[in-house]
RNA sequence: GCUGAAGUGGUGGAAUUGGUAGACACGCUGGACUUAAAAUCCAGUGGACAGUAAUGUCCGUACGGGUUCAAGUCCCGUCUUCAGUACCA
């Protein structure tokens, strides 16, 4: 008696696999590489349900599937295992972040352990290790000792840029850096103080410390980068963010846009991901404009305002100017009558919140500042406004407002009643603004009278450049990324402050190690946790963290307060996976050179700007460095879609401890309650002792049911989360029906990339397949173990190699869904054949194994294997067996006769050819007449017209 | 508002470059086995009409047009849904 015993199988293989170390990458090999890489995942304290291993299965399977096509394969797993949520519990309980981190690790482990993966986990990276997080010190040093030249268009050592400082000063220095900057000499630069010199330097580092505009979250107690705060609220809780002056650590990204964005065109990338980047990057080609100022005292006549515009063609259409509330001149240049409305105005506004303003959107407001600016071609006198449809972040933080031919421009002077000029031909503005390019013919604008688009647009920037008022300009939405987090669970920073300025720790004194303390909050004067721990000093002589009583300015010096954020350790760890134990470097450069980048990558869409656009940059400033050969991380992704679940609702009527079944419900006054899902089954009947005994205040319930006397719940889709009741345990699933039928069951369940609800109602049919497949290994009799050397039948050969090619094609474009369908239609074609032939049989088993590994490997010992299955070369489709009959359809009788041929794809020339020729006759005999022509499209169709 | 993706039975979803729409699975119906249930196995299952029946005819891929011998697939227009994004000068 041999009855498919999953439970068994699949606990006695996972051992196999662990203790034989059957997936262990080499780092040499004659082998072609290929590296198979999910987005790690961040270990929270609820587990994995089952959305969770939906990308790791398909990757898997894909891993899988290159062991059996002879490539050595890395397929590494581990822990983004820093992070707010751990943070927030260690606030609820004191418990330390480190001691739950590692607990909800074992529990994430075991559960990845029961579905089978074949993750090679002598590579497991945790981001919150130190011997990991000493690296990610070590890259944001190397950040800090960089600067970006714009002539290489390069990261270089900052080493380099203070040689030429010396030699010649900065006039000739074509940097990417802050746009404030002075000039000096070679002599004024070795004349500055050592306190001056690192402060100019400070405006070249790829890693900066600047007082900035942050996105400052009063309920995380953080700031946020843009990435993370999603419809003008906090991704993680959803709280209000302010803009706030704060003085930060910022990452120098924008200076890698334009690298950032043509790089999108080398990867296999789903375009809308691609398109996100871009729209993040946000490219746009103009012209910066400077306006003059025209005012009573003679040190405001020298500043101009510049404003950038992707429009100088319509340079004498301006009317105005609107500078954002926040821009530095606003101060400076307001009128004494007009000062206290625009301290009103620029209070509000700095007090709105990013929810508010973005709701406020149709709300035109804005105030006069009574200062007047020059047009740079005509002189003529403008006004200029100040208005918070301006924002400071983008471009200068100044327009140049053209209403005839901006939508907004046109609100805004429409709604103060300042003056418009039409500059367009033709073209009625005075119900709005005109903003087409296309088609349109310049007027009332001097030397631009009668231009097109482009030819205006290069005049006007000729002029402007010939008045040394203007140039052409590229501008990018892309900011700065701010890098530091008022947080304690994240990588300490390995800088310390000597009087005022920060200063690296060296890198052989790596890691900095989180230091211990006693509550996860700010301290009483508002500094980060980190300001709670005692020692937490660094002295420099004996180049140790020390107690911070003894900070003396001289030799002991206090410690970065701030930590880094989540996405600092998730930048940079595909590459520690190649080389995961090195205690000398990141990773060896021979480790690098031979796995190179990342082949194919699995994981969500929601890192598009995130996660995705941080590792390109890192990955680009450390291959300028030198310290790493590929210019991408990720030569292809995936993203999976999420599996949502499927709430179930109990509804309460008002007021009472009374629940109604869904049919009985009628005009009742309900309350829709979330019921644990697992208390309904596939008909939406719920269990109701078991909802009963879930909680005290539902113990003495009482139910309208159905006639039939059951209780039926409503569902609704919804995102899988612990507080809806909605969540499926993977390990239940796992349990009832073992780790392949949850794996085929997770491809099954539709196209990979799309959302889907998760429903346990087709398990059974994915179950009793393998059930199936399992019976095909067995003889009917006695039910044991048998397979036949005898040779296969011929249609038993022509099921196989349809189904390896099959299997084959969906697994190279990730049709996983369809391929589970092949391998059913597969083993009934079989079973109906009573096929037992081991040649038939074996290479059905290997195809078979990327989705079903544990019962493959379990039925390919019982063959008499002793080595994994995982070795076995992967059967190739042979087109001999395939050759369909050839069907032949007549089409229609259209004056003309037509034929349609069906043949096989994978027939000789000749042999259609024979076809063709054998058909001639029926097409005689239909017709009348022999055909005149025989119109061949090999493979598919053919068409003979008579 | 803009950008992107998509609309196919009762349900999830198949359908290479246009070529027998609805594969496969769930569900449902009927049958077999069983004292019974579960499990398992077998058959049927888009709709309408005709026929005792085998079968045949017509209609069907959001809606309206178009191209083609042939359209779920290509083109134009409309509607709906989902996702992303949001004053970007």
């Amino acid at each position: 008696m041999s009855n498919y015993h999953f439970n068994e199988i699949e606990a006695k293989w996972q051992k196999f696999w662990a203790e034989n170390q059957t997936f262990k990458a080499e780092n040499q090999s004659d082998k072609p590489k290929y590296y198979v890489l999910d987005m790690f995942p961040y270990p929270s304290g609820a587990g994995l349900h089952v959305g969770h291993p939906l990308g790791y299965i398909a990757s898997d399977i894909y891993a899988r599937y290159k062991r059996h096509q002879g490539f050595n394969v890395l397929h590494p797993q581990g822990y983004d295992s820093f992070g707010l949520p751990a943070e927030q519990y260690a606030i609820q309980t004191g418990q330390h972040p480190a001691k739950t981190t590692k607990q909800n690790i074992r529990r994430y482990r075991e559960q990845l352990d029961k579905i089978g993966f074949s993750f090679d986990w002598s590579r497991e990276v945790q981001t919150s290790d130190p011997e990991y997080y000493r690296w990610t010190q070590w890259i944001f040093i190397q950040l800090f000792e960089s600067w970006y030249c714009k002539q290489q268009e390069k990261a270089l050592p900052i080493a380099e840029l203070v040689l030429i400082f010396e030699k010649e000063g900065n006039f000739d220095v074509n940097a990417k850096c802050d746009n404030n900057q002075c000039f000096f000499n070679a002599e004024s630069w070795n004349g500055f103080s050592e306190e001056k010199k690192q402060k100019v330097l400070l405006n070249y580092r790829l890693t900066y410390l600047a007082e900035t505009q942050v996105n400052w979250c009063p309920k995380l107690g953080t700031v946020l980068a843009n990435d993370e705060i999603v419809n003008g609220v906090s991704e993680r809780g959803g709280f209000a963010v302010i803009k706030k002056k704060m003085t930060q650590w910022s990452m120098r990204i924008s200076v890698f846009g334009e690298r950032l964005l043509s790089g999108l065109d080398t990867l296999d990338w789903s375009e809308s991901i691609k398109e996100t980047q871009r729209n993040w990057i946000g490219k746009s080609v103009g012209a910066t404009v400077e306006f003059r100022l025209q005012h009573e005292k003679e040190e405001i006549k020298k500043l101009t305002i510049k404003a950038f515009t992707t429009r100088p063609d319509t340079i004498f259409g301006v009317t105005f100017l609107t500078l954002a509330p926040e821009h530095e001149l606003v101060a400076k240049i307001t009128t004494i009558p007009q000062r206290i409305a625009v301290k009103e105005y620029v209070t509000s506004s700095a007090k709105k919140s990013e929810r508010e303003r973005m709701t406020d959107v149709k709300n035109i407001t804005g105030v006069f500042t009574g200062a007047y600016a020059k047009h740079p071609l005509t002189d003529e006198l403008i006004p200029i406004w100040i208005g918070d449809y301006v924002l400071a972040g983008y471009g200068t933080g100044a327009v140049m407002a053209v209403p005839c031919g901006d939508q907004r421009d046109w609100d805004f002077a429409r709604h103060f009643d300042i003056p418009v000029i039409n500059i367009f031909k033709g073209v009625d503005i005075s119900e709005q603004a005109y903003t087409s390019k296309e088609n349109i013919v310049i007027t009332n604008s001097d030397f631009l009278n009668g231009c097109s688009y482009n030819n205006a647009t290069d005049k006007a920037i000729e002029e402007l450049k010939k008045r040394n008022l203007g140039a052409k300009e590229i501008n990018y939405r892309l900011r700065d990324a701010v890098f530091s987090r008022q947080r304690y669970w994240g990588e300490p920073f390995p800088v310390y402050y000597k009087e005022g300025l920060p200063q690296m720790i060296d890198e052989k004194f790596l890691p900095i190690r989180l230091p211990e303390i006693e509550k996860y909050l700010p301290t009483e004067s508002g500094e980060p946790p980190l300001g709670r721990a005692d020692s937490w000093a660094w002295d420099s002589s004996k180049n140790k963290i020390v107690s911070n009583k003894l900070i003396d300015h001289h030799r002991i010096f206090p410690l970065e307060l701030n930590t880094m954020p989540g996405w600092a350790g998730s930048s940079w760890y595909m590459f520690r996976y190649m080389d995961a134990l090195n205690k000398n470097v990141f990773s060896s450069k021979e480790a690098m050179d031979y796995w190179k980048n990342v082949d194919l990558y699995i994981g969500g869409s929601e890192h598009a700007t995130g996660h995705l656009l941080y590792s390109r940059f890192w990955v680009k400033f450390l291959k300028d460095r030198g310290f790493l050969s590929v210019d991408e991380p990720f030569k292809k992704l995936i993203n999976q879609g999420m599996i949502l679940g499927e709430s179930a609702f109990i509804h309460r009527i008002e007021g009472i401890n009374k629940f109604v079944s869904v049919s009985k419900i009628g005009n009742l006054k309900t309350q829709p309650i979330h019921a644990d899902v697992s208390f309904v089954n596939a008909s939406n009947e719920l269990d109701t002792e078991a909802f009963k005994n879930w909680r005290p205040e539902f113990k003495d319930a009482e139910f309208v049911t159905e006639d039939d006397g059951s209780f039926k719940v409503s569902r609704d889709v919804e995102k899988m989360s612990k507080s809806k009741y909605n969540v499926v345990n993977p390990d239940d699933i796992c349990e009832q029906y073992g780790a392949d039928t949850l794996r085929m069951y997770e491809m099954f369940l539709g196209p990979l990339e799309q959302a889907k609800p998760w429903s346990t109602a087709g398990i059974t049919g994915v179950h009793s397949f393998l059930k199936k497949t399992w019976r095909l290994f067995h003889s009917g009799v006695e039910d044991s173990f048998f397979v036949s050397d005898e040779a296969a039948p011929k249609n038993s050969l022509k099921t196989l190699h349809k189904t390896i090619k099959k299997v084959t094609e969906d697994i190279e474009n990730f049709s996983f869904n369809t391929s589970v369908s092949t391998f059913m239609i597969a083993v009934n074609e079989l079973s109906v054949q009573k096929c037992s032939s081991k040649e038939v049989l074996t290479p059905l088993l290997i195809l078979l194994s990327p989705y079903a590994p544990h019962i493959s490997e379990e039925l390919w010992s019982k063959l008499g294997h002793k080595e994994s299955i995982s070795i076995a070369s992967f059967p190739k489709f042979e087109e001999k067996y395939v050759v369909e009959d050839v069907k032949m359809y007549p089409i229609s009788f259209n004056g003309k006769m037509r034929f349609t041929l069906e043949l096989p794809l994978e027939m000789s020339k000749d042999e259609i050819e024979s076809v063709v020729m054998s058909h001639e006759k029926t097409i005689h005999y239909l017709d009348g007449r022999p055909p005149k022509k025989v119109i061949i499209v090999p493979g598919k169709i053919v068409n003979i017209v008579g």
